[in-house]
DNA sequence: CGGGCCTTTGACTGGTTTCAACTTCTGTGG
DNA sequence: CCACAGAAGTTGAAACCAGTCAAAGGCCCG
């Protein structure tokens, strides 16, 4: 169950047998079938959630009924509405799940007991926060200063498992266009 | 020299005075004048800068010389390319000042023996990563829901100050949008 | 098999960019 | 301290790109 996750913890940080049997008992499996939602708006956010299996989405919706997508989270990954999660306030981000999926979930409670007992959680943390800002650093760069057909390719280059398994008008809405649009970019790209 | 970045420390974490003593040696004060460069896109970048006076920014310049800046910092905040300070790569943003400033630097070096030898450093870094991702988080949301003129007053209510101190074409840059949009939108809103 | 969602395509609209000219501000050297 | 050059900001007109609205076809799921 816990295969993935201790296998990407032990790659930022390494860990003993006892740590990991330590670590378990602050863990929480949970299944979640798709279009089941993983948190909801307004809910304050007490976890994080790691992707053993599946796949998952953040995302707003605006006062027109738009949906935004934050993020997208595949085997691996780590979903969560991490300002929520940070700061207790509200969470301003629904997830749910795109595909039956199976999670693993540090809740709020165990984040800080963790913080507080394990040294080797904090280094963890901070690493993956690293990560999380990279990725998102990325992100904004390329949504400010790369057109759209070109924050299009990158995304297909970045992750070609995400254009394989997520339905189109996700992926729109993640690069911030419209269904239409990426459309008709698509056909004129394979027209070349 | 270092009255802003304790006060700002110690409002995350709370220092002793020996902690400060102890935390001084791994810093280095800086002083740069308008229009200095403190990194060149290229170069690794070794530190990360806490702004004591004055005021920078990080931006980058695609192929067609246009500038992308990134943020701005004012007194209080931290600037780095923390994506080449935390992986070594060479650096994709340049940064430079826009107003003579005072700053604290963390080399590579020292934050890697602060983080061996000091718990509250390495907590101090969490907070301030945690910070830096919500900032940013809040940003690109901004960048991809809201419609220009949204995102200016969003800024504006946000980071009062710096409508004042910095420039019109460099907030246009921020913004992402060109500097004619921009002063068309500022006139019709002052019409209103 | 049917209904609804997803994708594609078309025509139209509107907001932003681009290019260019002009004005205002700033800083630097004589 | 003034003059001038370059940068910054403003304004106008034209071109363009993406959004919107609408309709049709395809596909998946119940």
């Amino acid at each position: 169950m816990y295969e993935l996750f201790f296998q990407k913890f032990n790659e930022k940080v390494p860990l003993t047998k006892e740590d990991e049997v330590l670590f378990k008992t602050y863990l929480t499996p949970k299944k979640i079938r798709k279009k089941q939602y993983l948190l909801q708006e307004g809910d304050p956010c007490n976890f994080t959630a790691f992707v053993e299996k599946g796949a998952l989405r953040s995302y707003t919706i605006d006062e027109k009924g738009v949906e935004r997508i934050f993020q997208f989270a595949l085997e691996g990954w780590t979903i969560s509405d991490l300002y929520s999660f940070l700061t207790g306030e509200p969470a301003t981000y629904q997830i749910d799940a795109l595909e039956d999926s199976e999670l693993v979930l540090i809740s709020k409670q165990a984040h800080e007991e963790l913080l507080k007992k394990a040294p080797k959680y904090e280094t963890y943390m901070r690493l993956q926060l690293s990560g999380a800002y990279i990725a998102m650093q990325r992100r904004l760069t390329s949504s400010i200063s790369l057109s759209l057909e070109e924050r299009y390719v990158a995304f297909s280059s970045l992750y070609p498992e995400m254009i394989q398994r997520i339905p189109q008008h996700m992926i729109a809405s993640y690069l911030g266009l419209t269904p239409e649009t990426l459309s008709r970019m698509r056909s004129k790209m394979t027209r070349k």
